[in-house]
DNA sequence: AGCATTTCTTAATCTCGATTAACTTTTTTC
DNA sequence: GAAAAAAGTTAATCGAGATTAAGAAATGCT
């Protein structure tokens, strides 16, 4: 699947084809094969990544020395360091290619002429950005409610398509929770 | 300390004083006593809510029927359960005032009022929302980083005005262990 | 001031999921 | 297509934090 940049902004805002082609010369794509980075720590993060097609794991390496993953980027969906980004602080983070992927470069100046000459993406921005963070709340909430195994049992019950697009020891750290741990929930599923 | 929402604005965006006007004669406030809801289970959530002076929890109750409190609004933030009110679906949430409480209303309709007459507000929420977003994610790396002890300790010596403002069980709630766990690590802490 | 409610503490026991380690299967690479 | 690397499985042991229960201290209310 390819999702445009230009069909997800109009699916929020309207823009006229100049805009949309103001839009389209002024940002890049960058194309990264599978295991490249987008991000690493210590570096400050330059700019807000839309996914056109492929996917990215953002995650850091906890006190343990083991990587966590915060989150996905799919087709659709923007990633980066907010953070870091923001606050021009160094970031502590890895967003990495996990299959071969296109994203489009959004830097903060890119972002800043665009608006001033397009208003309307200042809206698109904070209705994506609403958005953003209301999923995120609901991630808190779920990350509190029932147990490990219960998370996974839902999780996979709602996203099955994308638990098989990765392996199994990412879904686990995203989850929260060790490899083994998951290879023990879904041996005992079969038995059932 | 009070916070007031004109205040809060101009550091993000200028507005005129004629604005500012339009702002403050629009804007409704609600003043709220120690244990009052603003939003409970069942209902949709109308608003977004700026505390100027007090103290509210947002929460829900989990499988266990305990009560998870996943965020706290203090002087000068913005607290609303974000999902209900974009999607218009009804709350799981309560949003209830720790202490006598007064916050700015913004309905949907307000909002989108304003923000036709001001478009500096549009700016100020996307910048608001994207800070939020990224305090998300920091809490999302936190909750993800250490034991449920460092995190107490970590959280203690990082807000230790706030963490004497709030009866221990219901910090205890938000940082996700039991109000028996906090006690246990507090009294080991005198020992040493 | 006095009673009721809320909040906090302590301690014994239990449990979910981590850890460790060895092994198998799958995928990648040259 | 063989060797190496990555990913997944299984099982025994361990431990952080939950549960249960009871009592103590603090706070609120009339």
């Amino acid at each position: 699947m390819y999702i445009s940049q230009l069909a997800h902004i109009r699916r929020y805002v309207s823009i006229s084809d100049d805009e949309a082609q103001i839009i389209t010369t002024k940002l890049k794509t960058k194309t990264l094969k599978k295991k490249d980075f987008l991000i690493t720590p210590g570096k400050v993060c330059r700019a807000n990544y839309f996914v056109s097609t492929g996917l990215l794991r953002l995650y850091f390496i906890n006190k343990k020395q083991l990587e966590q993953i915060t989150h996905f980027g799919l087709e659709g969906w923007w990633v980066t360091d907010l953070d870091s980004l923001d606050s021009q602080k160094p970031s502590r983070f890895y967003l990495q290619a996990l299959e071969d992927t296109e994203v489009v470069v959004w830097d903060t100046e890119t972002q800043a002429q665009l608006t001033k000459e397009i208003p309307q993406l200042e809206t698109y921005f904070r209705i994506i950005l609403q958005r953003a963070y209301a999923a995120s709340q609901r991630r808190i909430e779920f990350l509190h409610s029932n147990t490990d195994e219960e998370r996974y049992r839902n999780f996979s019950t709602w996203f099955p398509g994308f638990v098989q697009r990765v392996p199994q020891y990412m879904l686990a750290s995203y989850l929260g929770f060790t490899p083994q741990f998951l290879s023990k929930i879904r041996g005992k599923k079969v038995k059932e």
